[in-house]
DNA sequence: TTCGATCCAGAC
DNA sequence: TCTGGATCGAAG
């Protein structure tokens, strides 16, 4: 058989106008380039090295092509599963193939590719001199390539002082005397850990040691210890005896000792103790498992939907069917919405599975979650927790994934390739004939709206784990409270609720369900705030380190000390959790109140730490934002406060009300955990409101019930396809000129079947002087719209009048 | 995005 | 006729 001579290349310098398969020749003097291979090659009119991925390989009689210039994975670092999810995902959002790899593959092994120039290959350093001739310049960069071997741009610029080397080389590179090339980098480069064993026999070796005794101690204390131990790290071996690695070497030579390398992992969490039995499945627990196993057992791609309210046990659940999949030698995923909120989680896992438990999070060094990624590729662990990206871990037998809490919008990336975790989850177990589980408390819409209509299996936890009774709720109307004058934001009914909590000595969690509000620095004269002068938005201010800060682009300043424009006095406004908290001690003076935001975290070092204090000191009362609505499990809260309900609600998207309902049930979820009943108070400026009631009765089917008929009725999502193409640059007018053509160009092409929305800002709209603009389509038919929205996106990254925005398109985005 | 090819206008 | 800058088009 011939050997395959083209190379088929997804290359990264192609941007998403002309990112296609390229061909390139395979020299014959290079070995091993397969596909899922990393190549370099010479790209564009200039033949820049730039990385690429191998797609696959073929003979072909093809000879003006040009050739790779290097491979640089020996072995392939994508199966051929990866490599199609890459090719899939180019497809499906909008992003070139090379992206869709990156993501694919841990930081830790992406290159950063660097040029550089050396003499052509088969032209002598002579060759190269005389060719040069008169050419002074010329015969300074063969001088200077010859003297460094392999010579970087930067390089031959010290060496041409202040004159430009670029234009003599590219002469040089045409004429054929010099090459230009492509040198890679990895980012985290593999851990050994280095072994001594004796090389002869023991006995032998504690004669020699006595020999050694009295010229050289620290080698004798070596045998010794080997005699005992067998074998020892080097680096233990070292601390143990006192020992200097000359001595090691030393014994090495002298053939007694022989070392040995051994890959070695950086972990993030390790197991040590010894693993506990499975905790036992309740009855009602029982029920879907047994469903779920007998799917996992047909060995078929399928996805179902576990509906389990806040402590019903679906964590239970998944420990068994992983263990499930474990004896049956395959691996499992599960992924979790956001993992510092779930330390608990992991070491339920790791308590019950040990050390072929692996994690995979943005927390983690890269070194970290490069050892954890080689570890799951070697099969050496096979349960897999972690956050979105988990969903791309290499194991090679996938048997079971899982999304906890499916509804999280954590699970969509809002970065180049904009994929939602649930989407490559079931392009993955379609690959591996595996189960996809979706678990939640309070489904997607449209993912219960799949389980009606049979697209998915839906199994059911009925009831709390040990029956605990549901939290009672009351609901308090504000309006009310206005009308008796009372403009703070704690009810005079929530206040009776926290003085009869503290009186038990109880804790209490307050949630002020708002996004987006930070502390300004206002002048109290004239009104003045300041804004970024790059983004549509106010400065945030951080008394850390007294510093104003831009949260979208980074700017950062120092306040003046008077207004800047009329030299007023200026004020520094807290956020909504700070007003509350100075309300909270005028009216409960003296009792302790811990406040969850950016700065406290900082201060308190994590969020961990800021939790673990609110436990162990009980302290009585916490207050935050959305970030303590998830996942917390603390026995002693048995009253939660949600402060203002409605703020969510009447955001302009079709998810609002999603969003609120999930919020809401989420905090009234935290209260009575432990054994005593827990109450959760509720205040709205709309009592009335039906989703507020759903959500504070827990009432997840009643809530799907009236959304879905709203869905049904707006033709949103289930009912159509969300996508957006976003316009962006520094120039409104442009910005908006491309978004009239898109708009206008897919509405031709859909033919009425869409419906096309906009240009609408996004909700800020210039972000580091940029404007944002997006045109949305609710497609009726996915795969035509799908493909005009690729043509117009390559349409506009290729037009010249359109040069100065970028375009870009997404599905299902969720801000 | 990056580069060479091409075209054109103005300088010499 | 030379030269620099703007514009165009292709990327294997």
């Amino acid at each position: 058989m011939d050997m395959p001579n083209v190379a088929v290349v997804a290359v990264a310098a192609a941007n998403y106008g002309f990112d296609r398969p390229y061909s390139y020749l395979i020299p014959s003097s290079m070995h091993a380039v397969q596909p899922g291979c990393r190549v370099i090659v010479p790209f564009g009119r200039g033949n820049r090295p730039s990385e690429g991925i191998v797609l696959a390989c073929k003979s072909s009689s093809a000879e003006d092509l040009k050739q790779i210039l290097k491979v640089t994975d020996a072995e392939p670092i994508l199966s051929t599963e990866q490599l199609r999810l890459a090719v899939w995902m180019h497809n499906r959002f909008f992003c070139t193939v090379y992206d869709a790899v990156k993501a694919i593959l841990p930081v830790g092994v992406w290159y950063s590719v660097s040029c550089f120039y050396r003499l052509k290959k088969g032209v002598s350093y002579e060759q190269a001199l005389e060719q040069c001739a008169e050419d002074s310049k010329a015969r300074l960069a063969v001088e200077t390539v010859h003297a460094h071997g392999e010579c970087s741009l930067s390089d031959l610029q010290i060496a041409f002082c202040e004159a430009d080397p670029e234009p003599v080389l590219k002469k040089l590179v045409s004429d054929g005397i010099l090459q230009l090339t492509g040198t890679e980098k990895r980012r985290v480069n593999d851990r050994v850990t280095k072994f001594a064993r004796l090389s002869q026999p023991a006995d032998q070796m504690l004669a020699e040691a006595q020999t050694l005794r009295r010229r050289a101690p620290q080698q004798a204390a070596i045998l010794d210890l080997l005699c005992s131990v067998g074998r020892a790290p080097t680096r233990e071996i070292c601390y143990f005896t006192g020992a200097s690695t000359q001595s090691l070497q030393a014994l090495v030579k002298k053939g007694f000792l022989t070392i040995e390398a051994e890959p070695s992992y950086r972990r993030p969490v390790r197991f040590d103790g010894e693993t506990i039995p499975l905790p036992m499945l309740t009855p009602a627990q029982k029920e879907p498992f047994d469903g779920l196993r007998a799917l996992l057992d047909a060995r078929k791609a399928a996805a179902a939907l576990l509906f389990g309210v806040t402590g019903s046990g679906k964590t239970t659940v998944y420990l068994h069917l992983m263990d499930a999949v474990l004896r049956r030698g395959q691996s499992s995923i599960l992924l979790v919405p956001e993992i510092s909120l779930t330390p608990q989680m992991i070491e339920t896992f790791s308590m019950h599975f040990g050390d072929t438990v692996a994690v995979l999070h943005s927390k983690l060094t890269m070194a970290e979650r490069y050892d954890e990624w080689k570890r799951i590729r070697a099969g050496k662990a096979r349960i897999i927790i972690g956050t979105r990206s988990a969903v791309f871990a290499p194991v090679s037998e996938l048997g079971l994934l899982i999304i906890d809490e499916e509804q999280e919008e954590t699970y969509k990336s809002e970065q180049s390739p904009r994929y939602h975790a649930r989407d490559v989850a079931k392009f993955r177990c379609a690959q591996h004939n595996a189960l996809l589980l979706l678990g939640s408390a309070t489904p997607d819409i449209s993912s219960r709206y799949h389980a009606e209509q049979g697209t998915y299996h839906y199994f059911e936890i009925t009831g709390r784990y040990n029956a605990r009774t549901m939290p009672r709720v009351s609901i308090v109307d504000l309006k009310q409270e206005l009308k008796q004058g009372n403009t703070g934001s704690l009810s005079s009914f929530l206040c009776e609720e926290i003085e009869a909590n503290l009186a038990c000595g109880e804790q209490t969690i307050l949630f002020l369900n708002r996004r987006g509000t930070s502390k300004l620095v206002t002048c109290g004269e004239c009104g003045y705030i300041y804004e970024c002068p790059r983004c549509s938005v106010s400065l945030t201010y951080h008394r850390a380190n007294h510093t104003l800060r831009c949260h979208h682009c980074g700017y950062r300043r120092k306040p003046d000390a008077q207004c800047p424009s009329c030299g007023g006095t200026l004020a520094y406004v807290g956020d909504g959790t700070e007003q509350v908290e100075q309300e909270l001690h005028t009216r409960f003076p003296g009792v302790e109140v811990m406040r969850m935001d950016a700065d406290s975290i900082a201060m308190a070092g994590s969020h961990d730490a800021l939790l673990s204090r609110f436990r162990d000191e009980r302290v009585p009362i916490l207050i935050g934002t959305q970030m303590i609505a998830k996942g917390l499990n603390f026995e002693q809260v048995t009253l939660v406060g949600v402060l203002l309900a409605d703020q969510s609600l009447y955001a302009s998207d079709f998810r609002a009300g999603e969003r609120t309902f999930s919020l809401v049930t989420q905090v009234v979820g935290r209260s009575g955990r432990g054994i005593r009943p827990g109450r959760a108070v509720i205040q709205t400026f709309t009592p009335e409101n039906q989703t507020i009631l759903q959500a504070a009765r827990q009432d997840y089917p009643a809530f799907y019930r009236s959304e879905i008929a709203l869905r049904r009725l707006h033709h949103t999502p289930p009912f159509s396809e969300l996508m957006t193409v976003t316009v962006t640059g520094t120039n409104e007018d442009a910005v908006l000129d491309c978004c009239f053509y898109i708009r206008e160009f897919l509405r031709d092409a859909s033919k009425g079947r869409d419906e096309i929305l906009g240009p609408a800002p996004l909700p800020v709209v210039r972000v580091n002087n940029r404007f944002r603009y997006r045109v949305t389509v609710y497609s009726g038919n996915t795969s035509e719209t799908r493909r005009a929205v690729t043509d117009i996106v390559m349409h506009c990254a290729k037009e010249r009048r359109f040069k100065d925005v970028s375009v870009f398109a997404d599905v299902d985005p969720y801000d």
